[in-house]
RNA sequence: GGGCAAUUAGCUCAGUUGGUUCAGAGCACUUGGUUUACACCCAAGGGGUCAGGGGUUCGAAUCCCUUAUUGCCCA
């Protein structure tokens, strides 16, 4: 059998994947193994794999298959999301492009379309999930727009609404010019922009007098119903209870006197507009203002704003900034930074804007989730923990939730409308029931389904993913069916802290509110995949690669371990090529190991040697010791650390130096017992890089021998903890440094590694001598002497151990050798006068515990013997 | 403006309760090497005043204060 010496992941990954879905391996369904659950974060359904993505289900299929490893009965639930805003932006300019506008179709109309498009495009992501590895149980997947979930969506809304948590209110919200819709405070970005600031002269009422305002608006002047001064301002006490003649429109508005004013501010007096800004509105409400809103739904201006009407209010700054410094009121224009906020999505300036709008009051839901993970007992753990204090700062300061937005991809708000009053409504699961309650509500016996109404807007989306790790078990419909009982809490989430409070908080909520129980025991937050230069991975960037040209350039086992080598939990991580071609030579470098191993002849009448004996029996300590190091990082989800655990042990422990003492001189062949072992290590090796490497272990798995459907690597059995001896490990790295040392003195003198050297050694360490096979072999060392005197030669020292190696004698170079025995007694000497100066220090010797004293004692005796032998060395050669 | 976090090698990061030879890892770098698994490799090596200043302590990368810089969240 010819096995290629490169690794082409190519030609593997997609075999593996078709077989594991073939023998159905990724699909769960409840039974009597503890349960292991992560719910994947829904992406838009519309959307296409990028770098965040990769690294967040690299993460999770790393969990989920450890977790099946394990014995764990893993089942990872995979979907998408409605993404209304995102999704219904894509469809209405995906029709514009068509000449359909959404104002010509009728919502059943829309939503075919979109719908239509969704089963175009949608799911692409799923597939390329695929392509990275992921092991999810494609069978689960779910959408959060499939019937069954929207009417939980609806059953939920219903259910809040009787609880009295969901009320109707007239609200200042953020308003999205461009989307036509409202947004939550969370998907408000605030950005520093440069603006100016206008100072405006408005006209006293039958007076010459003239009062200066400051604004940064000054096209809302249109809407102002009041002038504000502080009462306590003596320059503005001539003013009070007059009234001011707004610019433009002359309207006649009042001068009113609130503390609310900074006096420090502008010019001291505001200008009162309160359909346009949140503060107004409270002054406004306060004050018994009249509301007049100047805008349509666009942020064109309407009617109020007289011969600027329909033009954009961007457009109608300049233009009126021009108009009223040509009537002289613009006193002057200054240069003023200020925080506007713009939409998440479409990047619009937010508009505030008064309208009825569907609220849930977070205030009551929000204890027992603040409880949960921030509680003594906490049963919900957060990593890293920094982000507890985020999440605590948020919660504390909960507002209530704007559940409503002006679109149609989504829930419909199940509101039923019988009268124009705003009370006139009420809500039901569906119109049948809504007629029921519409006709005891009235007292309206003769009241038909054609009298009702239903309200026109959509439920935010965010509104049905937060029941998501409970939907997809149908846990709100069915409280009590199996799967719920058995899947539920989930154990890992992982996602990005962009959405700690638009999901994982708001699904906290929900878990505590509908099963009285957390959706997860812990969050594992990852970082933002930014590029080299610290950006921000973007489209219009243009620095995000290509997910699947990565996934082709370097296997999708190298993009995974490219992505997690850099990636401990929470920071941000930087991504750059290279790590991927770290990956992929790792895989190489595996690839050779097992090629190396398959290439060997077996002898079964061949007695096992002493180096392999004992080569095996440090590597199964050392296995043991990784092993258990791995445990720890993943209980603590450092998870590039445990693949930096395992890359080390493969790299350099078991190709590095085990395989080296094992293999058989060249075309020799190799006694079964090592053989068997080396397999036997080889496997285990597999199983725990399986997680982070799925595909390429698999591939080798298969190879090593025949396995059966049921002795796929993906389902074997995790290597067990076993208790080790540390001692071996610690013999080994003394060893090693003696490797080392010859491997130097072979370099320095310019020593073939086909010569045989000899090694002569003072043993003042009194160290066992089973590892001196293996030095041989390594070093090619035909024989170890063990003596009391110095042998002439190149020298060096472990510890307090001197080394010999005879050479000839034109390749001494006594200067140097002085030069260098010099330098490392200097650094002996410097190190012995901190302890001793140390010990010599009484309050240190009285204070400090008796563990640290001993330890110092040992090291002052440890330096002392080696001073020693240096300076008898450079003795001798002097 | 308020809050949180960070600052350790050229880069990205570990460093647990203050105490093992604690100043580490990976990458990058330098030098040498066709040792029959691998040049996607092997071996050896250089490199840091732990951001600056002050303090507590027998002892500080670690605890406290302060300054500077950076990032995130909120208003």
């Amino acid at each position: 059998m010819t096995i290629p010496s490169k690794y082409d992941a190519s030609q593997v990954e997609d075999k593996w994947y078709a077989y594991w879905i073939k023998h159905n391996y990724f699909h769960s369904t409840p039974d009597e193994r503890e349960p292991y659950t992560i719910v994947i974060p829904p992406p838009n359904v519309t959307g296409v794999l990028h770098m965040g993505h990769m690294l967040n289900n690299t993460i999770q299929d790393v969990l989920i298959r450890r977790a099946r490893l394990l014995g764990k009965n893993a089942c990872w639930v995979p979907g998408t999301d409605h993404a209304s805003i995102a999704t219904e932006a894509k469809v209405v300019a995906k029709l514009k492009e068509q000449g359909i506008s959404k104002s010509d179709l009728t919502r059943e109309e829309f939503l075919q379309h979109a719908f239509d498009w969704k089963d175009e495009y949608g799911g692409i992501i799923l597939e390329q999930l695929k392509k990275l590895g992921a092991s999810c149980d494609w069978e689960r997947t779910a959408f959060t727009m499939d019937p069954e979930m929207s009417e939980s969506v609806i059953k939920v809304f219903v259910d809040l609404y009787n609880k009295g948590l969901i009320y109707r209110g007239y609200r200042m919200v953020n308003w999205d010019p461009e989307a036509k819709t409202t947004l939550s405070d969370e998907e408000v970005i605030h950005e520093e922009r440069q603006g100016n600031l206008y100072y405006l002269e408005y006209k006293i009422e039958g007076s010459t007098d003239t009062l200066t305002i400051a604004t940064t608006r000054p096209e809302t002047i249109f809407g102002d119903t009041a002038i504000c001064i502080n009462p306590n301002d003596e320059r503005f006490t001539h003013l009070k209870g007059k009234k001011a003649i707004v610019p433009l429109c002359n309207r006649v508005i009042p001068i009113i006197e609130d503390e609310y004013v900074d006096l420090e501010f502008g010019t001291g007096c505001l200008k009162v507009t309160p359909a346009h800004d949140e503060n107004d509105k409270n002054l406004g409400d306060k004050h018994n203002l009249e509301v007049i809103d100047i805008f349509n739904e666009d942020a064109s201006l309407n009617s109020f704003g007289m011969h600027y009407q329909g033009k954009d209010r961007f457009v109608v700054r300049k233009e009126i900034a021009k108009e009223l410094e040509e009537k002289g009121v613009l006193v002057k224009t200054e240069v003023h930074t200020n925080k506007v906020g713009t939409s998440e999505r479409t990047k619009a300036v937010i508009e505030p804007r008064l309208s009825d709008q569907w609220f849930l009051k977070m205030e009551e839901l929000a204890k027992p989730a603040i409880k949960a993970v921030l509680g003594d007992d906490t049963d919900i753990n957060l990593y890293p923990k920094k982000f507890e204090n985020t999440y605590r700062h948020w919660m504390e300061n909960v507002r209530d939730w704007n559940i409503s937005r002006q679109l149609w991809w989504g829930q419909q708000i199940p509101a039923f409308f019988y009268g124009d009053g705003k009370e006139d409504f009420v809500v039901a699961e569906n119109i049948e029931e809504a007629l029921v309650l519409a006709k005891k509500k009235t007292g309206n016996a003769s009241l038909s389904v054609s009298d009702l109404k239903q309200d026109e807007d959509a439920l935010d989306t965010w509104f049905s993913s937060w029941l998501w790790p409970m939907s997809v078990f149908d846990g709100i419909r069915n409280p009590e069916n199996e799967e719920i009982n058995y899947y539920y809490p989930t154990n890992d989430l992982v996602t990005g802290p962009d959405i700690l409070f638009f999901w994982v908080a708001r699904m906290i909520v929900a878990g505590y509110e509908y099963k009285d129980a957390k959706p997860f025991n812990n969050v594992y937050l990852t970082g933002l995949v930014r590029d080299k230069q610290r950006r921000k991975m973007s489209k219009s960037l243009g620095n995000s690669p290509d997910a699947l040209n990565l996934i082709k350039e370097f296997g999708a086992d190298g993009v995974r371990v490219g992505l997690l080598l850099s990636a401990p939990a929470g920071n941000d991580i930087l991504f750059d090529e290279d790590l991927c071609q770290q990956g992929k030579g790792f895989a190489n470098k595996i690839w050779n190991a097992f090629r190396l191993i398959k290439g060997w002849e077996i002898n079964d009448n061949l007695e096992q040697p002493e180096t392999a004996k004992i080569g095996l029996s440090w590597y199964e300590a050392k296995f043991q010791k990784a092993l258990a190091e791995i445990e720890d990082h993943f209980s603590k989800y450092r998870l590039s650390d445990a693949l930096m655990t395992i890359y080390k042990l493969i790299m350099d422990d078991f190709s590095s130096w085990l395989l080296e003492i094992v293999k058989p001189a060249y075309q020799q062949p190799i006694d079964e017992k090592t053989y068997d072992a080396v397999i036997t290590i080889l496997e285990n090796n597999l199983k725990i890089l399986h997680p982070f490497m799925p595909f390429l272990t698999e591939e080798i798995w298969q190879y090593i021998s025949e396995r059966t459907p049921e002795e796929a690597l993906i389902i074997s059995k995790y290597p067990s903890q076993k208790t080790f001896d540390e001692e071996i490990i610690k013999d080994f790295d003394f060893a090693t440094g003696v490797v080392s040392g010859i491997r130097t003195i072979r370099k320095e003198k310019n020593i073939s590694f086909k010569d045989a050297v000899e090694l002569f050694l003072i043993d003042a360490e009194k160290k066992s001598k089973k590892f001196d096979v293996v030095i041989q072999k390594l070093t090619n060392t035909a024989v170890i002497n063990y003596v009391e005197e110095k042998v002439d030669g190149a020298s060096f020292r472990v510890k307090s151990n001197e080394y010999f190696v005879p050479i000839s004698i034109e390749n001494i170079d006594v200067e140097a050798e002085i030069k260098k025995l010099n330098a490392e007694l200097k650094r002996a000497e410097g190190f012995l006068f901190g302890i001793q100066k140390k010990l010599s220090n009484e309050r240190f010797v009285s204070n400090a515990p008796e563990k640290v004293i001993t330890l110092e004692r040992k090291k002052e005796s440890d330096t002392i013997a080696k001073i020693e032998t240096i300076k008898s060395s450079l003795a001798t050669l002097k």
